[in-house]
DNA sequence: CAAAATATTCAATACAAATTGAATAGAGGT
DNA sequence: ACCTCTATTCAATTTGTATTGAATATTTTG
């Protein structure tokens, strides 16, 4: 009977999304937000903010804040019907665009964050090391300038990562998988 | 005089410290896990419990939880001093090994949520697209599966991806910048 | 330009996670 | 085997974050 296919696809999809849902927050987003996405990835069709409220059944305030938040990261966008005053919003599918940009972001900021840092304290450091008032100051200093400067190579390494991940000159080293999907009944592992 | 060389030096590592902890942040772990490992970072030698204690202020407790966090993955390891009851603690202070293996981790974390639900739902959704009741039930499951045999090449794609940063290969596609070091005043950006 | 519909902000609340002191377990030395 | 010192666990509390309803702002339509 119809009304048991449609229990079972439910299930289903109950299941992707909770997947889906559970990634996210590995990557650092609450399960909320985790859920409108996932409730986003399944829709037929653009939702409004009302659609995905009723769906994960959440205040419309934290559904706003969710999907905006979502919108940053550019998981999701926001799209126009005609003929209908309500925002419409729909899902960025595509896996790869998601890790990509949310690695980017990452990479950067740790970057942003350490360069600075760095920038700031190592010639304090050096100058110590240098013409510091005893001895044994100075090694203190040397140690720990080397130190820095030790963590220079990395910084520039996930900054290569970065831009490599953004041109997309990723795959030509870690190579898309074929599309081949074939219609056999197991797929490889 | 020499005090104030020792003052400089103290508030220049407590920026670089506030820098790491700030970019562990970035990473998931709680501010209190990132200053101790921070702590760690810049110690002469391999501390205590107790030194740690002392140094980030915070209760026994909380720094024996941190730094099991720590060893868990692998950012921290406990070393024994013959002649000391104490275990002592020290810093892995190799980024590139820090970055790789928390990559790793959460790849194959994402990899096993999603190839799960996958390996759960698909034949379902084939199953309904293939004999369900009727048409429209047909087409909604179709559509369902379309899009998770979708994302099966990303599932590929990151496990590749893990495996080339565990084994190191990643460096052959993104190689780690030359470790020249120059004497001069100003680095590279 | 008012009225109606929608989206966003914000202070208050509910919830979850981190931190702690006290109790327990574990290890080392004598 | 006991005593001492250290590390860990756990229930209670604090702290922080997410969520909400109500109020405000914004947009659209007639």
């Amino acid at each position: 009977m119809q009304k048991t296919d449609t229990q079972r696809l439910d299930e289903a999809r109950d299941v992707m999304m909770s997947a889906i849902a559970q990634s996210m927050v590995a990557y650092g987003v609450t399960p909320s937000v985790g859920r409108i996405y996932a409730v986003l990835y399944f829709a037929e069709s653009p939702l409004t903010l009302d659609d995905v409220k009723d769906e994960v059944a959440m205040s419309k305030a934290s559904v706003s804040t969710g999907i905006r938040e979502l919108i940053d990261t550019g998981m999701v966008v926001k799209v126009w019907k005609k003929g209908d005053r309500k925002d419409h919003y729909i899902a960025e599918k595509d896996f790869f665009k998601n890790f990509l940009s949310f690695m980017v972001k990452m990479l950067r900021l740790e970057r942003g964050i350490m360069h600075k840092a760095v920038e700031q304290t190592e010639p304090i450091m050096r100058e110590i090391a240098q013409s510091g008032a005893d001895s044994e100051i100075r090694a203190l200093a040397a140690k720990d300038q080397a130190l820095i400067n030790g963590s220079k190579p990395y910084l520039r390494w996930i900054m290569q990562l970065a831009n490599a991940m953004e041109s997309g000159d990723i795959f030509e080293h870690v190579p898309r998988p074929e599309r081949d999907e074939r219609p056999s009944d197991h797929e490889p592992n």
